[in-house]
Formats: structure tokens, sequence, C-alpha cells
DNA sequence: TATTGTTATACTCTATAACTATA
DNA sequence: TATAGTTATAGAGTATAACAATA
């Protein structure tokens, strides 16, 4: 129950909100959106899968993958190549100009929070990460 | 820059952005939507403020403020009151009802973010409090 | 019958632009 | 002239429902 908890910790979902705004509006026009970029990121992690595997693990539906997909696609950041054995499954593949754009640091976004996060002390930036992770545990359950 | 962060700490905005999709989805029809809980839960903690003050504080636009307290005035859950000495500006005052809300269990999103952090180690409990601390201080800036 | 993906449609959240009222 | 707020409109991201193709 939401009482039971340290009352401190009830603000995580307020404090997420206000970051995941601040993060958006420190995007320039070029910059991906946030959804883009989730999905872009984990093609270049994991390689090639089938927008069923990616809603399932970006936590959206078939349907909202199929327009984020559509998207990069548009921009010839990802291709399609259909599936070896099964003809109703497409495979997403990021391509090379994905992979630069991945790591290109005039991403906007990315690099005000890298900003911010140099101007934190070893130990904040320690905790961040364990906390990125224990996050991540939560998010992917 | 980018690369020079910790590569795993470059996942963090894939993490939040993954968490607040799950979040989402843990509500229900009663529920509020994050934005509206989030600025319910401002008024709750700091006294009533005007639209331009919340929407500094919440990193939005005033036009887009002023859409969410419009929907939560519409379910009872703040009243607006005139400026004492202003005749521009409007107080936003969470209602008894709202405060109730705030406070209800049955709030599925919260609850559901209550369980899983109850499964959590008490060091992990106390990472992730520290680390809401320092993403707010980020985000506030 | 079940699964994969698409198309059509709608809702939420946010933005920009143009306006009114007040300071 | 500057500020607070509203109205109108648009775009991104997501959802549900209905459909076609394939397994």
């Amino acid at each position: 129950m939401a009482r039971s908890l340290n009352p401190e910790l009830t603000d995580l979902v307020h404090t997420l909100g206000l970051l995941i705004r601040r993060i958006r509006a420190a995007a320039d026009s070029h910059d991906l959106s946030l959804s883009e970029s989730s999905v872009l990121r984990r093609l270049e992690a994991n390689g090639p899968a089938t927008i069923a595997d990616l809603a399932r693990a970006e936590r959206v539906k078939p349907q909202s993958m199929g327009a984020t997909v559509a998207a990069l696609e548009a921009a010839s950041l990802v291709t399609r190549r259909p599936h070896p054995t099964d003809g109703r499954q497409v495979l997403i593949e990021i391509t090379t100009a994905g992979e630069t754009l991945r790591r290109d640091t005039r991403d906007a976004k990315r690099a005000w929070l890298a900003r911010e996060i140099a101007t934190l002390t070893p130990d904040e930036q320690a905790t961040l990460f364990q906390a990125t992770r224990i996050l991540r545990r939560i998010a992917e359950q």
C-alpha cells in the first residue's frame, strides 16, 4: 500500500515525470523522439527484432510500435526485411545511418543529460547507476 | 559529451521511458493522469499556486497547465479563487476531495509501484531514495 | 483458431499563435 | 509595454477495434 512506503519514495513518480518533460524539452529539431530513440537503442544493442518483439519489450501495443517503426523507416534509420521462415513477421534492423545517429553527440537530449550528470560527484553518479539498474529491473518485469 | 559518460548511464533515459510507460499502463479507469497527479501532489505539498507558477514548476507551458487544471477542476479536485491583489491571476487550490484522492491507496499506479518497491531490499530502497533526490535536483534546475 | 501486422479512429499531453484583461 | 490567462489549432504518442495474411 502506498501509505506503508517511505513518504519520500512516493515522490518517485512525480520526479520521473518532471525529468521526462525536462529531457524532452532539451531536444532540438533534429532529435529523435524518446520512443524512437528507445527503439533504436534496443535494435543497436540486441540486433534485429519483429514489431511484436519490440512492442512487448518497450511496453506498448503492436499498433503503436508499428507507427514508431514507420517513422524510423521514413527517416532511413531502420529497414524491414521478411522473416526467413514465417511469412507474417517482419524483421526490423538498424541501418548504418541509425547507428551513426545513435552515437552522434549532437543529440541534444543526451548531451543535456550528460552535462547534468557530469556535474555530480562520483558517489552521486554511482548511486544513479545503481538506481538505473533497479528501475530497469522493475520496468522490465 | 555523451561518449565520455559511463556507457551504463546512457541507459537512464531509456529506463525512464520504459518505467513511465509501465506506470501509465498500471492505471485503472478511475486514476488521474500522470500530469494531473503531479499537479495535485504539488498543490497538496506547497499550498495554492497560480497557473503560471504551476507551469514553471512542472516544466510545461501555461496553456498546457491551463488544460490540466481545467480537467482537475471539472473533477472537483481543485478550485479557483481570485488573487487578492492582482486581478489577472487566479489561485488554484486543492479541495478536500483532491486531498482524499491523493491519499487513496486504490490509485492503481501508485499501488503498483509501491508493491514493486516493497519487493526490494532495504539497501535498494535506500538507493532509490537517494537517486530520487538527485534526479529531482537535476529536473528542477 | 491463433498470431503478425496494418488501417482507421480517438484520446491525452504538449506545443505555438493569437487574443483579452489587467498591471 | 509586460504579464496572466484563455481559446484555437496542431503534432506526437498512445490506445482500441476491425481487418487481412499467414501459421
